[in-house]
DNA sequence: GGATGTGAATCCGTTCACAGCT
DNA sequence: AGCTGTGAACGGATTCACATCC
């Protein structure tokens, strides 16, 4: 049943089953079931069919989904019937990275500009794109009405840059500064930070292991 | 008050509100609130002061919490008083921007040993580190009593390099494959795609802004 | 006065379990 | 028989609001 408000928890699984999906069309399946994505993805076969729930009928009963109409389904709810453009502010490390990284193209976005700060980099090609000078940020993707911004750069300059893109009309930031943005509310904020990661993880690594696992 | 099953979504609260801290440190600051802090971060105070209490007592009625204090105790609770050794497998570009990424180091966990399958690039050198054979894997990482994985690799070797650094006493995977990997019990998994990230924040933007602004 | 720590209340998300369809 | 879709039950997390202490 097409719901008003749908939980943004909801909304960031869709993504994972996506990506499943994906893999299951890749190998040729056909039909799937709630049961066996989630085991797949170790979620409850009801917690998928509660989320699917909330945008419509997608499946049979006692057959399952179509693999490749529920790709259908999802990519229209996410809005990835289209390409989208992403710009890149930063070309370290991780902007490199970033621009050159094929997963994004293979899944509905396209890298289509990179800006860094520093004259030596500006001016310079990553995957064919030309680095292009942080002062060109609002005129370029104004211009080319760029809606997403993906910030590699230091936490330091995080924030200024967030103002400038925000400014530029960016309404959804993934960032890998490990700060966190303050953006106004009509603009989405993701973070990727690895460090958090690890961070939560020791905290299920007791010291003790260390102990008992000895070199061999 | 100390509790004895603390949920997972507080743990992954703490190495946040530790990064939030350590910027205060760095600009002098030396006590903060739960409504300071919340407000950096866009979390209610209730909820920092509640994900606190779990631990103990750290702040003062009246004053809020000495900020150094504080990171101590979040770093012990995180088994952060100390240093992690980390395993990086893959030596792409994901690989390669890991490795030299100056932000672990600087937050308790050293890339100690990079992995490869490609003999063109085994015995190459990346941050001073030489990029060694997978075969190499588990015994290298028993050897060093390694417990930390970072996976950057395609999707397809994901799992099978997953069975591997387990079978080496892995304890902790974060993964940048974009696919679920299956482990046993004792051994923790996080996940870093940005296209995931992406592809959520993308459904809260509807397509009708994109005809408001037009390039000008 | 001001901020913590915490039971109580509320809100939200997950799981249960089953009716209903194929 | 098998699997979906879903109200109901459950469990957990967040917020409230206040007693408590500096």
């Amino acid at each position: 049943m097409s719901d008003n408000s749908i939980p943004k928890i909801v909304i960031s699984r869709l993504p994972v089953y996506l990506r499943a999906l994906s893999r299951m069309i890749n190998k040729g399946q056909l039909v799937t079931s709630s049961h066996e994505l989630g085991k797949a993805l170790g979620i409850s076969s009801a917690q998928i069919r509660k989320d699917l729930s909330h945008f419509g009928e997608f499946g049979k009963q006692g057959t399952g989904y179509q693999v490749e109409f529920l790709i259908t389904q999802l990519s229209q709810i996410l809005n990835l019937d289209r390409e989208w453009e992403v710009a890149v502010i930063g070309s370290g490390d991780i902007g490199h990275a970033i621009t050159r990284y094929q997963g994004f193209a293979d899944r509905g976005f396209r890298v289509s500009v990179i800006f860094d700060s520093d004259p030596q980099k500006v001016g310079s090609y990553i995957n064919g794109l030309e680095v292009m000078h942080a002062s060109q940020i609002v005129k370029v993707l104004r211009e080319r009405n760029i809606q997403i911004a993906m910030l590699a750069i230091p936490a330091e300059y995080a924030q200024k840059v967030t103002d400038t893109v925000v400014d530029a009309g960016v309404r959804a930031i993934l960032s890998y500064a490990p700060i966190s943005l303050n953006v106004p509310d009509h603009v989405r904020v993701s973070y990727i930070d690895p460090v958090t990661h690890l961070q939560s993880m020791t905290y299920y690594l007791s010291t003790e292991q260390d102990l008992m696992s000895q070199p061999l």
